[in-house]
DNA sequence: TATTGTTATACTCTATAACTATA
DNA sequence: TATAGTTATAGAGTATAACAATA
């Protein structure tokens, strides 16, 4: 491999050449900050976090889902959850209801306003996606989807 | 779409239906949660973390880097950089020189501990991504690679 | 005993702003 | 004036451990 010996690298010519390019891992992180700023500056300063939207989505999706099986779903703690929920509650995008038969659980339902929202925020982060991933084809990006699906996937078969 | 209405959901049966699996940004996030997790069980308790072993890496194929190029190239700020090059430097990893003809930079040089710390690092982190990532071909791994160079791509042009 | 939601706590990662020393 | 490295600080995001209520 060749090297600039001194003065100002060409980070943009680096990229080609080293180790790190050629990790997945890396380049999962980079492609992942990229697109959750470009996901935060479409939503704006008080729009929902990546978090908190993908919470709602499956509250939506999901009406009386559970803390503890919607922690799961996302793949963190469910003391993680508390927080995101609160924010939720707080917006009154959704309510904490008791179920009958099991008073432990407390059953999280989406309220008109949070359906509204989540109908808003979905269209607002297919946009986002759609402009900020506009040199992939469609067909790159199903792609892209299934691979990453994939990485998922060989994670859960280690642990089992 | 259907759902279950009560009772337990089923997690996996779930990931093929949801609003939420159609977004890059959100399995973006999940792979890379699932790779990271796997660098850091494998380098152990005390081994290089995925972000210092990424500088690392940049400084023995560019030795002589500076902390502001380092940051550029890893897309970081430069005052992030200080705690990242102090561990490094901590290990025995790497030396700040002086450089003549401009003493405000602080030259990254890696010791012959770091170099060889790098290789063995750089081998225990290959092992992981084909221990971990063997349900991927390697045409799938090139293709990943390249789809995810290219969504930093599309963010570069934004700016420009 | 086990589970749900919760709190307290701490650690990692990152950014912003301001400082110093140099240029 | 501008840049390199640094410090102080704050804010996300996440995890672990422990607790009360309930099963």
């Amino acid at each position: 491999m060749t090297r600039k010996q001194a003065g100002r690298l060409d980070a943009e010519q680096a990229i080609a050449a080293t180790d790190l390019e050629g990790f997945i891992g890396y380049n999962l992180k980079r492609a992942y900050v990229t697109v959750q700023a470009d996901f935060r500056a479409t939503l704006g300063e008080d729009g929902l976090g990546p978090r908190v939207f993908s919470a709602l989505s499956l509250v939506v999706q999901f009406p009386q889902i559970s803390q503890s099986e919607l922690a799961r779903m996302l793949g963190i703690e469910r003391s993680g959850l508390v927080a995101i929920v609160d924010d939720l509650e707080g917006r009154g995008y959704l309510t904490r209801a008791t179920v009958p038969g099991d008073r432990r659980v407390q059953a999280l339902v989406p309220t008109p306003d949070g359906l509204g929202a989540y109908q808003s925020a979905l269209d607002a982060v297919r946009q986002h996606e759609d402009r900020l991933l506009s040199h992939l084809t469609a067909d790159e990006k199903q792609t892209l989807l299934h691979l990453l699906q994939k990485i998922r996937q060989s994670d859960r078969e280690d642990k089992a």
